[in-house]
DNA sequence: CCTACCGATCGGTAGG
DNA sequence: CCTACCGATCGGTAGG
């Protein structure tokens, strides 16, 4: 459908940085990894869970100095939202681009975002899972309203990728893209669930079966 | 294996009633009401956001008069996952124990599944996707065990389920009932976060598909 | 089942 | 980026 848009998944807005004396860019910096430490938290205890105070406490400064870069709360969980985006792109939207469209980009995408899963890029675990769980029943506001977009943006994603193996012969044009898209993101996030539950790493193998045997059934005869 | 032992999913415990006066069959009947509140709260929040004061207050009682059903936060918790528990065994467990045992069953259990998805029986919807999501990722303790215990139980009872079909000779003997037992629960709980996120019904046909497709590739060329 | 409290922590502010 | 605070709410207790 459009090309490689990952740009509508990774809305790096670039740290403004114009001030010789660099106080910008060290308060840049402190932004950073303040962001970092805010989405691996989250990750664990959600983005409610991640209180400012224990944000603070594990930065080693005091709250009302981090508080200053940010102005409430909902600034602060929209920011870490923005940074996990960016950490998640880099470790499974991004690699793939470097192979042509087709099944070997979309294998490698599914291999990418399991590695993603167990090597825990997250301290606890996908953050994307842990919020769209904690987000998912709430009432509407600024926050799951972006915690939704991501979700959808995500299998649209991979819709869009099953296209273009269709595209490129790899995959029986018959198929339903959003239905395979379905499915394979479904995989995925009990890939996840399963293994920040139980800590056992064989459910890998049961996803990576699964997502084959999909895959395999939508190949065309060739 | 095991015969229709849904009674490890079931661990009822029947509240005592053994004094005339009823002043505690009053009192079981208030902390049932108490525990299906705060499972349809726990639905919604989870089950660190269920406080004690949001509990009273939507139950019209005072924070001390709640609590002294229970002896801690924890022990509310707990018997808030009984109640859950119950509840879900009534509404997808148990109705398909009607049928003999085989793929008609193993379907009456998925449409059941998705049914008391579909039908919102706990207010936030699963109320053991909420849960399991909430603690997967948090350090151990009694409330996290439990949890990983009941997520561990469900996909056993529908791998039992798969086994008893296939020993029936409805389903291909040489699939692996943990592998399919997997997909289906990885299936399921995307529908429920999906409708949660995004509330679009269509997301339930998709998953109907998706568990058809499966079960018709492993039932036998009969 | 209640009122009346406890210390700790929450998000946020004043003022520097 | 700090100290020093605010009112509200947390889980829990004393005493009835």
């Amino acid at each position: 459908m459009t090309p490689d848009d990952l740009e509508t998944l990774a809305q790096v807005q670039p740290p403004q940085d114009d001030e010789a004396d660099g106080r910008k860019r060290r308060g840049n910096r402190t932004r950073e990894s303040i962001l970092d430490t805010a989405a691996d938290l989250a990750s664990i205890e959600g983005l409610e869970g991640l209180t400012i105070g224990r944000l603070a406490t594990e930065l080693g400064m005091s709250k009302s100095g981090l508080f200053a870069h940010f102005g409430s709360k909902e600034e602060l969980q929209l920011a870490t939202i923005d940074a996990a985006r960016r950490r998640f792109v880099d470790n499974v939207v991004r690699p793939s681009r470097e192979l042509p469209r087709g099944r070997e980009r979309v294998e490698r995408l599914m291999n990418d975002w399991l590695a993603y899963y167990r090597g825990e890029i997250f301290r606890g675990g996908c953050f994307f899972n842990t919020v769209k769980a904690e987000f998912d029943s709430r009432s509407t506001g600024p926050v799951r309203d972006v915690v939704m977009d991501d979700a959808r943006e995500f299998i649209a994603f991979l819709a869009r990728e099953v296209r273009k193996a269709q595209e490129a012969g790899d995959l029986d044009p018959s198929i339903d893209p959003d239905q395979l898209a379905f499915e394979l993101d479904a995989v995925g996030a009990a890939a996840n669930q399963h293994f920040q539950l139980m800590h056992d790493e064989k459910v890998f193998e049961r996803a990576a079966t699964a997502i084959r045997t999909r895959l395999d059934a939508a190949a065309t005869a060739a």
